[in-house]
RNA sequence: GCCUCCGUAGCUCAAUGGAUAGAGCAGCGCUCUUCUAAGGCGUUGAUAUGGGUUCGAUUCCUGUCGGAGGCGCCA
């Protein structure tokens, strides 16, 4: 059980109060937890009553001005040490979301256009988000939507057409381009493409997917992003298309010729889409309802959908949701939208269509360069640079975007947004490899070995050998890092509950920048003091595994070395 | 015009209705004969604005100003 809810019933049960928040102290001198309490007279008697019920978790409670704190002991923060080192990778995990079976869908990437930077913003998002629900004990299915068939398929093999030499990515921007001038011979294209009437059409149409989806799979695999389902708008289209005709009357009504939702007289209250427009085709929000019937083909018992998608189609998503609980009651309430800012460049919105893009792929790389170029000195193999250098560019590029709280936009700055220094992904990373650099010397110390990472007694901490009000340099940072490491579970439960995988990074840089602070100030292998070292390198290993665990809930990799 | 979201330090971002609003970058000053200096230490610096609710508001309500997105046949 999490200490935050051993002690929130302790309290409960103590002094029988249901309305209470427990929350954890800005600063460290005010303890580990705390509480407000409206009745200062009574405060005293609180602490009297909690003081003489202690558990053995908690070493004192104190009145300070209108907050009740609550201090752990020194024995928890032993024993939760070993925890950690004893649970490993499964460090972390909660039970909030047990029996839950979570569809996530995310990156629509349309074939036929190039991946670019933009597009790392919900593959990073949606990952992450995955990742978390998961490790809150959830069963997941990730999902991709791709837009296989349209408009932009169109201008795309009309541009191959044109320049058979183009990659697809420039036929798309090249059929853009020229759609205002060929708008005609464009349509018809498209037509052909629904109706595979043309040999032609159809030979670059199905080369060009299976092209675009192969380099799709390899960008994802380069990013660790794996999918349990693809599903195209090829399919959910007719379906959509049928199913919203089926309910005509019912939930849908003709309107000017096309087939429309009133979102104003279902609850809650939306606004009027149309689902088919004038030629009778699906619309992107009958597909949507095609795709939520496919949705429950492939997973019938399913109990949330998460759909990954940019804040501009927010109010989209409000109406497709009810009109899908409509037309399927038992999705009711089960339908949650996550949005995502946009990623700028400098001069504005990048797009496909004008061909003002960065793609991915090219990101990367370019990144990789200045990583290859500050460890060129370091005695790694060429293939360990590589590997080394891939790891911690894609691991900046990941970090620049879940730093911050989904929703917002990222104007995307190459020099200012990936950074390798301070609050960064590489930050975190150098932390880990020096976490266990150290680790790594300890175990060739043969004078260590017996002793190296044994904290059954909590006593061996230099904090603890101390005197009772003797102070003793250090015993700050470790204190910093001892209260940190036991809160990951908690920031993996709040992360999960909201959807948030900022508040992991943001932890994640406090806990490294704690560590950071102790290893600066504290010889962590010391022959003189081996009890100690005991204790300091169980900490180490301690902070080596949640940076570890925690980074893999962001999607991002560790090296072992840099 | 209507709807949604946003406005925190020079810049990029945090902050569960709670204690002295945290970081990083940039600036300034220190710090590698010691376990990786992609590090550490110190220092300067902020809640757009007027009301309201509350014991307490960056957070909730409301007016103003400023920004982004959306608003029937694109996705």
């Amino acid at each position: 059980m999490q200490i935050k809810v051993k002690i929130e019933e302790w309290v409960k049960k103590t002094l029988g109060e249901e309305s209470f928040q427990l929350v954890h102290p800005k600063d460290l001198k005010n303890g580990d937890f705390a509480f407000f309490s409206h009745s200062p007279k009574m405060k005293n008697d609180l602490v009297q009553k909690l003081e003489a019920n202690k558990i053995p978790e908690v070493e004192k409670v104190e009145v300070a001005g209108p907050f009740v704190n609550v201090y752990l002991s020194k024995e928890f923060f032993g024993d939760s040490v070993s925890k950690i080192i004893e649970e490993g990778e499964n460090f972390g995990k909660t039970d909030l979301f047990e029996g839950e079976k979570v569809f996530i869908e995310h990156t629509q990437q349309n074939p036929f256009k190039e991946f670019h930077i933009g597009h790392l913003m919900p593959n990073t998002i949606g990952d992450s988000v995955a990742r978390i629900i998961k490790a809150n004990g959830a069963e997941m299915r990730i999902a991709s939507y791709h837009g296989d068939v349209g408009l932009h398929v169109a201008k795309a093999i009309w541009g191959k057409m044109e320049k058979p030499e183009l990659s697809w990515g420039d036929a798309y921007a090249h059929g853009a381009e020229g759609f205002e001038k060929n708008k005609e011979e464009i349509v018809e294209i498209n037509k052909k493409v629904y109706n595979r009437t043309d040999e032609k059409i159809n030979s670059l149409y199905d080369q060009g997917r299976k092209e675009s989806l192969e380099n799709f799979e390899k960008i994802y695999e380069k990013l660790d992003s794996h999918f349990d389902f693809h599903f195209f708008e090829s399919e959910t289209g007719e379906l959509g298309k049928r199913i919203v005709k089926e309910n005509i009357g019912k939930i849908f009504e003709e309107s000017e010729g096309a087939v429309v939702f009133r979102g104003e007289n279902f609850e809650p209250k939306t606004h009027t889409r149309v689902f088919l427009n004038k030629e009778d085709l699906p619309t992107y929000e009958a597909k949507e309802i095609g795709l939520a019937k496919i949705k429950k083909e492939k997973w019938p018992d399913y109990t949330k959908s998460i759909t990954v998608t940019a804040n501009e189609q927010d109010s989209f998503f409000k109406v497709v949701e009810v009109a899908i609980g409509e037309v399927f009651p038992e999705l009711k309430g089960k339908l949650k939208h996550l949005s995502h800012g946009m990623l700028k460049l400098p001069d504005g919105k990048m797009s496909s269509r004008t061909g003002n893009i960065i793609t991915a792929e090219n990101l990367i790389d370019q990144v990789k360069e200045r990583v290859l170029d500050k460890i060129k000195d370091r005695e790694f193999s060429d293939k360990e640079k590589n590997q080394i250098s891939e790891i911690i560019a894609i691991g900046a590029i990941k970090y620049s975007i879940l730093r911050q709280a989904a929703g917002g936009d990222i104007v995307f700055d190459f020099e200012k947004s990936i950074s390798f220094e301070g609050d960064s992904g590489p930050y975190l990373q150098y932390t880990y490899v020096r976490a266990k650099s150290v680790l790594g010397k300890a175990q060739d110390l043969t004078s260590f070995e017996s002793e190296t990472l044994r904290v059954e007694d909590p006593n061996s901490s230099p904090r603890f050998m101390r005197g009772e009000k003797e102070e003793r340099p250090g015993d700050f940072e470790i204190q910093e890092v001892e209260k940190m490491l036991y809160r990951f579970s908690e920031i993996v439960k709040r992360a999960g509950k909201e959807y948030a995988p900022h508040y992991l990074v943001t932890y994640l840089v406090e806990l490294a920048s704690g560590f950071n602070s102790f290893y600066a100030r504290e010889k962590i292998i010391d022959e003189a003091n081996r009890e100690a070292s005991a204790y300091k390198l169980a900490l180490t290993q301690a902070v080596a595994q949640i940076l570890k665990n925690g980074l893999h809930l962001l999607g991002i990799k560790v090296p072992e070395r840099m």
